[in-house]
DNA sequence: GTCTATATGGGGATAGAC
DNA sequence: GTCTATCCCCATATAGAC
């Protein structure tokens, strides 16, 4: 009766790409996606590189499939933060600190899905998911704008700006290190953010 | 008395760098750093690929050329409507504006300057450049808020984002193609500058 | 299924003729 | 000084043993 795989065995396999994704990642955040050879993701996840390849048909789908955990999460926990209760421009102020806090406790993660160089297929995905981040801010403000608590405005250009600037502060290592400078960059980071949708001064 | 080089000789070879250096330029704005080999920058060229290390030692120091060229003209030009007479204010939605519209009448270069994947060397001078362009703009704002014309806040900060929205523009064909859209664009994008640094509303 | 060993291909860089 | 031809390295991907 051995014409199909037992479950222990399917999640045997599970559980190896499983680890494998997970040492991809861990290899990406620390060295990012040009120096993240087969070779080095697999001695990182203690697996030949010919065993890649029973996993993943090519580097750049097991590349994607990195990409896509780490984005989603991202993209999830945004729009979980804006469709909180409260205001447009509260919500808007809280996504914007969630994100950044975020991006900013893992650096090498965000910086990886949010500007390292990498190969096309992880650029296609990244295209996407910046416009997903992008339409997620822009809904916020759209509804701010409809409820009369900001002024009319191009929401996906305000987005974007959002956007542009927590990966500026990723990029420059200028909100560095300790945890009292990190608050105050986010204090202003929300406090540009709100002033770039127009939002009332406090 | 050939102990050196005639003026003549000089001048042909300064010609010939040249003549590779923008011949590498337009590669890189149409296929990017990433295809662009020595080889298809030496055809460009109308040169052999081996003629290419006759001018520099290495694919990346041509590279690091052609990025500090255009980059440096960037600088230039935004340092200099920066400084023009007006307030800070309207130095800062001339300096936007100007900005922008540059890269939206040269996408593919902007692009390499701002975003496309490139090899290490062209990334470090990228941050520097992303600095220069950060500098600029933080300083306009810093003078606004002295004059009393802009509320207190990090100019850096607001200088990140104006440089992001730009860069966010375009990777996303939003504002593509046709002259209508392209001027909406600039002033939506102007629009949004001033709210991010806190000006005045109209 | 995972290993070792190797094939394959591409791009940067060099050598030597002209 | 420029060309042609080639070398060399590295990374992906595959083949076959165990």
């Amino acid at each position: 009766m051995a014409y199909r795989k037992t479950p222990a065995e399917i999640s045997r396999l599970e559980a190896a790409r499983e680890h494998l994704i997970a040492a991809a990642t861990s290899v990406v955040t620390e060295v990012g996606w040009s120096q993240a050879s087969v070779t080095a993701v697999a001695d990182s996840a203690g697996i030949a590189a010919g065993s890649v390849y029973q996993h993943f048909s090519s580097k750049a789908a097991l590349a994607v499939e990195v990409f896509r955990r780490a984005a989603g999460r991202e993209v999830e926990v945004l729009g979980t933060v804006l469709r909180e209760p409260g205001t447009p421009v509260e919500r808007l102020a809280r996504g914007v600190e969630v994100f950044a806090r975020r991006a900013l406790e893992n650096r090498g993660l965000a910086y990886a899905l949010l500007a390292a160089p990498a190969d096309p297929a992880v650029g296609a995905e990244r295209l996407d998911y910046r416009r997903r981040y992008r339409a997620l801010f822009a809904e916020v403000v759209h509804e701010g704008i409809e409820e009369g608590l900001l002024p009319a405005q191009n929401g996906e250009i305000t987005a974007a700006a959002l956007t542009g600037a927590v990966g500026e502060v990723l990029v420059d290592p200028l909100g560095a290190g300790d945890g009292e400078t990190t608050e105050a960059l986010l204090t202003e980071l929300v406090a540009m953010a709100l002033r770039c949708a127009g939002a009332p001064r406090p």
